[in-house]
DNA sequence: CGCTTAATATAGCCAC
DNA sequence: GTGGCTATATTAAGCG
């Protein structure tokens, strides 16, 4: 495979190609990222707390289950320890 | 604001809308990261060293000058430091 | 400076120290975070759930207050979305 | 386990001693990082560039040879793509 | 299948 | 005060 660089410039075009494929869809992932950042701006400008909408779309990705279940050990171990829950 | 979304419902619909616009970006988002999972799962099926290409890649980012410098001061430490450059 | 380091060699050696000093101090840290894990280790084997207790350390860093805004917060706009808290 | 905490607190205990083990340890840690810091900051008041020497840093984790290697592979690849290396 | 390592998301920090 | 950057913590993947 490195040979074929060397040699016949074979390889080099297909690394060339696959070069190009990931960095357009790079690029179209980096403009969704941007979009994302845009919306969280616009949101907080309507006064909505940024940092709870993030935690709010992050719960919203796990079922709800499991979920309670990591609750309620949470609030377990939390009342062990004499926190309030 | 808050108290909007306790009493009338109104802000309730908007942070929905926030949160949608959100989910789906990611969710597009997530597709994008996958496929260029992919990329690179193909090209190492080709017989490419997977990590070098991820430096390529992001060297490729950096505008040549900034590297060149960045690279320049760079080898002046290593040598001032004994190291192979 | 850099001049400083190609010629007389005096800066290279302030380098050297500066970086021998930030290669131990990462040691020392490395080994701490080594420790943790262990520790992470330890009770996973006694039948705790890891992602709990990080949650837990986590939650005690911050001052009480403060996580009970957050969590009024959250649990408000959950609620706006018809989430159960 | 879950049921010893509830039942006798003697869970609870060991829970809490765990808990503290860690807090402990990532005080330590985290004190070790502020060090790492002042030195940055020290050299950066030196006249040092900080993102040059934090890149040297992390190269000298890497043995040698490694380095050599995954070097030798990336500017086989920069070659094949006409980069200057 | 656990475990180590890399990718991502988040949070703190600094410069502007 | 805000936006970019660094560092950390969490999560997922690949490997043995």
């Amino acid at each position: 495979m490195t040979t074929d660089i060397a040699d016949s410039g074979v390889a080099a075009e297909e690394l060339k190609q696959f070069i190009e494929r990931i960095e357009r869809l790079e690029e179209e992932k980096a403009a969704l990222g941007g979009d994302i950042k845009e919306v969280y701006s616009e949101l907080k400008g309507r006064g909505f707390d940024v940092a709870a909408v993030r935690k709010l779309v992050a719960l919203r990705k796990k079922p709800p289950e499991e979920r309670a279940e990591a609750d309620a050990i949470l609030e377990l171990y939390m009342q062990a320890l004499g926190m309030q829950a």
